[in-house]
DNA sequence: TGCAAAACATACTAACTGGTATCTTATGAG
DNA sequence: CTCATAAGATACCAGTTAGTATGTTTTGCA
């Protein structure tokens, strides 16, 4: 990697750190120059301005990330409610990248930016729906494999499925991670509803 | 009611207005001022500064208005699952207050303002205690009334029941109002999994 | 009616915001 | 080596922010 690409990737892990914290809006360039050895100039350099930054960072940074963490553990396809159900505990449980405190960086942004830009809910949208797209494949492949109730509807219950996680993301926020296991322990008894007979 | 009464409780109703909207932080004082016919110094003098306003706004607005809303439906205490879902079902498709571009106002400031601001994060948090506790204790009643699975625990159940719907008004900001209706049947279909055989 | 306090109005400030204009330095192909 | 361009640095600007200083009007009560 060339020293520039390795500047443009560092400005956007730092705002990443910084908008995964305190928000988009409320994180400004300058708070996030500050944090490293890197002026405004170079900033604008890499980027036309905050925005171009901000959907850089949910395609080049996010989007990967997402790939590796939620992805990965449904391609078994062998069990998929149990895949559906150690996806969302491995997501719960990672303390490297997630802190209860604050919550999911894309749940938080879909939060705070959807409503207000068009480019942030596109983006934003693309990624969701291709997890949802995940879940609801694992299920088909679920009901196909006989292991899934055939009378689940999988756009349904993956809708269900990331519904939740998004909330108890939020929740997690003012109630704190004790409630994470609580929030696993229904999951279960709701996903092995779904279980065929 | 006194005129500054009314002067206070308005500006508390336009705050209340843009700040669901926009957000807490993306709403300037000015923006809410130039909304109405009143003054900055008129503001300053109701409030101490803008985060007293907030909390205010928390305690004075928000929290009347989800009594009405949510506490009454589960006041019948007949059929405790039907009327939960009669809730979530009431929440979702008011479109007096709510609109699905801009979510739920509670579950917005809990995602701006919990992770960053002390004060908000404990009036929200006991906003959301004591909308568990009355879903928790409706469950508890149904138990008692053998409507619900003796086995149900509604602690935990409550939990998953307001973090899904916090779930989907956020994943309404991305998805649109038609996703209300989908997850609606499959919080159904866990609900009717919670009552007694 | 008089008048103190409550309820506002106006003008201002210091700090911060995203973004730009202009300059300097580093890099790599020929 | 050389020189065009990529990459980065610095100083600045116009607009916006929460909050204040200082004034005026309105209100309720003796």
């Amino acid at each position: 990697m060339s020293k520039a690409a390795a500047t443009r990737l560092n400005i956007l892990k730092k705002s990443f750190d910084l908008i995964y914290k305190k928000g988009y809006q409320a994180t400004s360039i300058d708070d996030i120059l500050s944090t490293m050895e890197v002026t405004k100039g170079a900033f604008f350099y890499h980027f036309k301005n905050k925005e171009e930054m901000g959907l850089a960072l949910i395609r080049e940074v996010m989007r990967p990330e997402m790939r590796d963490i939620l992805f990965q553990p449904l391609t078994r396809a062998e069990d998929p409610l149990s895949e559906i159900y150690e996806m969302i505990g491995n997501l719960l449980q990672d303390q490297s990248f997630f802190d209860f405190r604050y919550g999911c960086p894309a749940i938080n942004l879909i939060q705070e930016m959807a409503p207000t830009n068009e480019d942030f809910k596109k983006e934003l949208t693309s990624l969701m729906k291709d997890w949802q797209g995940v879940v609801k494949n694992s299920l088909e492949k679920g009901i196909a494999m006989n292991k899934v109730h055939a009378g689940v509807d999988p756009a349904q219950a993956s809708l269900f499925i990331i519904s939740g996680y998004a909330g108890i993301r939020s929740m997690g926020k003012i109630f704190g991670p004790q409630m994470y296991s609580a929030y696993l322990k229904e999951l279960k008894t709701y996903l092995d509803q779904l279980r065929s007979a």
